[in-house]
Order: structure tokens, then C-alpha cells, then sequence
DNA sequence: CGCCCGGTGTGGTCATACCAACAAAGAGGT
DNA sequence: ACCTCTTTGTTGGTATGACCACACCGGGCG
């Protein structure tokens, strides 16, 4: 008996997965970091042999998943070029992967609940003063945004996203963001369906003060708890059992 | 004053980008569910009034988040397919994420712990007897795994999943499954490095059997402690100090 | 009956041409 | 000398047509 494996099947390995895999590559090993342009699709395609068609669906896939933004036009910042921002596409990936995977709005909240109980949690333990004042400036806007919901939703997410911030956790942050972006359309649509959704306002705009005190005191398993029951609340009264 | 907001700069909607965001919405409101074929390209084609470029970079970008899978030939099984397989694209984005926003393997660990400690927790409240055979079968797979590192390696990424899969919450098992894809390349090195890594693999294998028992008594917070530690010890331990 | 062998439809690739956007170089007038 | 307009070249975006590799499917031949 030797130590080989089974054998493998062979796969049919496309053109344009071996540009994505050499792109991927340069981008993993550093080569290619954040803010940096690379080739014109044209110099791509004399540089590895292929049609541009295969280089260009090579940088629709990166670009899919927010790891290149593509530029008309020439000089400096035209082109291709490495972006950091993959939030937005990981939003999107999620939103759809929730439709397809039939993944439970409870399933969610629940994910969502514990990564910002740790937020919370983390948020207490290092938050500065000027952490503090930027989390009371969000709040107030809250209670003066009457405007319109969206307006107040922008607030609530930026609210909760610099918690994770302070928290001090980059990946969290970024999974935070995208699970709220994943299910921004239906918490619209709950809004939407509330009699009053300012009143309701009100009260989650106390829970935030909550919060901010929370964490001001440097109380986290406190700050933890409130954020969680923020949120579960909120999705039990007016999502699950409107 | 008006409640209009500022003007919203107009960006150029490139051809394939409407292909996609109408692929997109037929998934998101159920028309399109996991397993249904799409219209062949050249079906799209003239139902769209675009060119077969178009289409197919638009595939080409649902491809990369895992949305759909290609497949050539004729007969039934032919064509574009909507799966749920995201998934591998959630590691892949998550890894190239990781390198471009300069990530810190720190974060990564911790909201691995989080995710971890809760699925511990969850499994522990929720498990049937087959559950606890299916895990102990798996440490029982690590125990005498003494062939290679990958072995051992998958044996251990499918025991933390199945406990994810245990407590219930298919989006925590997700995000888990794809955390640990996107370092796996990162564990493999820290265990290359060690002089005898079967050594060490012993140890793991008994924190499991720990964890194991733990979930088996039901006893949540108490697995939830020894998965947390069970993770950060050898992040800290094997990697961080090697 | 069973095997082979084109027909046909699928995605994959290529080459070419042209369009739209944009910047920098150049031409022209003041 | 300065400003303005035009030109030119480079970039990504789209369209078209052709061809290839693959896989099923059915007819025809042994």
C-alpha cells in the first residue's frame, strides 16, 4: 500500500481561471496590494498568451467580488485597480447566498448577535473619549433624523458598525456590515409595515443611550447584554411577530 | 428647503451589469431557486437584446461568487446551474480580503473564537445521540490519522463544522467553513513548522474528546470555554509563538 | 440486438472592429 | 506668454462571427 491517493479526476480548466488564478496569486503573495493599477487588459493579453475575452472575464470575477474596480479613459487612475473595498460585494454574496441556501432570517439575527455582543463587549474595554462623543453624535442624529427611515437606518448602521470598530476587530467589523447590508431590505419593509415606525425609533434611540453609558462605564458584559437584547427585540416584536 | 437630497451623480450602467443585477433579482425573489437551469447564452441573447459578451461576463462574475456553476455538452445537466455551493467563493473572497485589508491573523482568530464558542454552546443544548457518535467517529478519524497533515486537517475542519452544524444555525456553520478555508494555507505552514507535529496533533485530539464530552453532558458554557481555548491556544501557542 | 457514428446544442475561446470616456499633447488665437 | 480649443492616443465596454471541445441522442449498420 503506498501513500498516494486515490486518482483525481481531471477538470477542465478554462482560460480565463488560470489568468484569475495568476491575478489572485499576485494579490495573496503581496505583489499586488491595495490602490495599485494593473496591466491594461491589452498588455494583459500579450503578457499571458490569451484573448482579451478570457483576461476580461477574469476581471469581471475579481471585480464581482470587489477585489478590482475597472476605469474608462487614460492617465493615471484609469484602468484596473486593486481595491480594498470588497464590503459591498460580500453584502451581496451573503444577500444571495440567504436565498439560496434558505438560510432563516432567525439564523441570521442569531450570527449577527454574536458578533456584536463581542463588538460591544470589546468596545467597552478600549473605547476613548472621542469613541464615546462620535457614538453620542450618531445618537443624537438618530433622534433628530424624522425625516424619512432611511435617513434614520444609515445612522442606526453606522451607529452599530463603529462600535465594532472601537472594538477594535477589522474582520468583524466588515462581517457586520455585510450581514446588516444582507437583510437591509427587509428591515425596511418591517419599518415600513409599523404604524408609527417613530415611536418605535424612540425607543431603540433610548436603547442606543443605553449602550453609549455602557460602554462609557467600561461595562462590557453590560454593553454586551444591551446590544443583544437591542436586536433581538427589535427582530421578535416587529419582524418575527409583527 | 426641499426633502430632496443632493444630486446623485450619474454612473455609467455598463451592458453586463444589468444582465446581472436581472439574474440577480429573479434569484432574490425565489424565481430562480438552487438547482434550476438558466436559459442556455445564446437564449439570453435575444431575450435580452445584448451581445453574448455581455452575458457571458455576467455568468462569468455569478460564477465567481459561486451563484451558478457551467457545464458544457447537451442533455439535461447541461448548461448554467444555480447552486448553493457559495461556500468556496466566501473563502476565496474572504482570503483575498484578508491580504488586501491587511487583516491581522489576530482578528481572524477572534471572531473564529466567537463563532466557535457559540456553535460549542448550541451543539451542547441541542445534540441527539447520533451527533455525539458522529463526533466521536471524527476524533476517533484524528486519532489514528497518522498518515498526513491533510488528512488530519480535514478530519479536524469537518469536526468544528459539524458541531456549527449541530447548534443549528446554517450561516454560523457557513461563515466558520469559510474563516477556516481562507487561513487553512496559514495552519498547514504553522504545522510544517513544528518538529513533530503528531505530537501536537495528540494534544488536539484529547481537547477534543474534552469538547466531545462536554456537548454529550449538555454542559454549553462549559464546551463553549473549551472549544475557545481549544482554538486559541494553538493560534497562540503554534502560531503567534511558535 | 448492440455498437458506432454523425447531428445538434451547450459552454469556451479567439480575432476583429468599433464605441465611449478621458487625459495629455498640440494647434490656434488673443 | 497665456489661455482655449482640437486632436490624438490609451483605456475599458460592446458587438459580431467564427470555430473548438464536449456530451447527449438517435438513426443506421453490422
Amino acid at each position: 500500500m503506498t501513500t498516494e491517493a486515490a486518482w483525481e479526476p481531471v477538470r477542465r480548466v478554462r482560460m480565463h481561471e488560470q489568468v484569475l488564478a495568476q491575478i489572485e496569486e499576485k494579490i495573496l503573495d503581496g505583489t499586488l496590494g491595495a490602490g495599485e493599477k494593473l496591466p491594461s487588459e491589452r498588455e494583459l493579453v500579450s503578457a499571458l498568451g490569451v484573448s482579451r475575452t478570457s483576461v476580461r472575464e477574469a476581471l469581471r470575477a475579481l471585480e464581482a467580488m470587489g477585489i478590482i474596480e475597472a476605469r474608462t479613459g487614460s492617465g493615471a487612475d484609469a484602468g484596473s485597480v486593486v481595491t480594498a473595498r470588497s464590503t459591498p460585494a460580500l453584502t451581496n454574496l451573503l444577500r444571495l447566498h440567504l436565498a439560496l441556501a434558505r438560510i432563516s432570517l432567525a439564523d441570521l439575527v442569531e450570527t449577527r448577535v454574536q458578533l456584536e455582543r463581542n463588538a460591544a463587549r470589546g468596545a467597552a474595554e478600549s473605547r476613548t473619549p472621542e469613541d464615546v462623543a462620535r457614538l453620542s453624535e450618531l445618537v443624537e442624529g438618530m433622534r433628530t433624523a424624522d425625516q424619512e427611515y432611511a435617513q434614520f437606518n444609515a445612522l442606526d448602521t453606522e451607529f452599530h458598525v463603529t462600535i465594532a470598530r472601537i472594538s477594535g476587530n477589522a474582520l468583524a467589523t466588515d462581517l457586520m456590515q455585510a450581514l446588516r447590508g444582507a437583510v437591509e431590505s427587509e428591515m425596511a419593509a418591517a419599518f415600513a409595515r409599523l404604524p408609527d415606525w417613530r415611536a418605535v425609533a424612540g425607543d431603540l434611540v433610548t436603547e442606543h443611550e443605553m449602550i453609549v453609558r455602557a460602554v462609557e462605564a467600561g461595562e462590557g458584559d453590560r454593553a454586551a447584554e444591551l446590544v443583544a437584547g437591542h436586536i433581538t427585540r427589535f427582530y421578535q416584536d416587529r419582524v418575527l411577530n409583527p
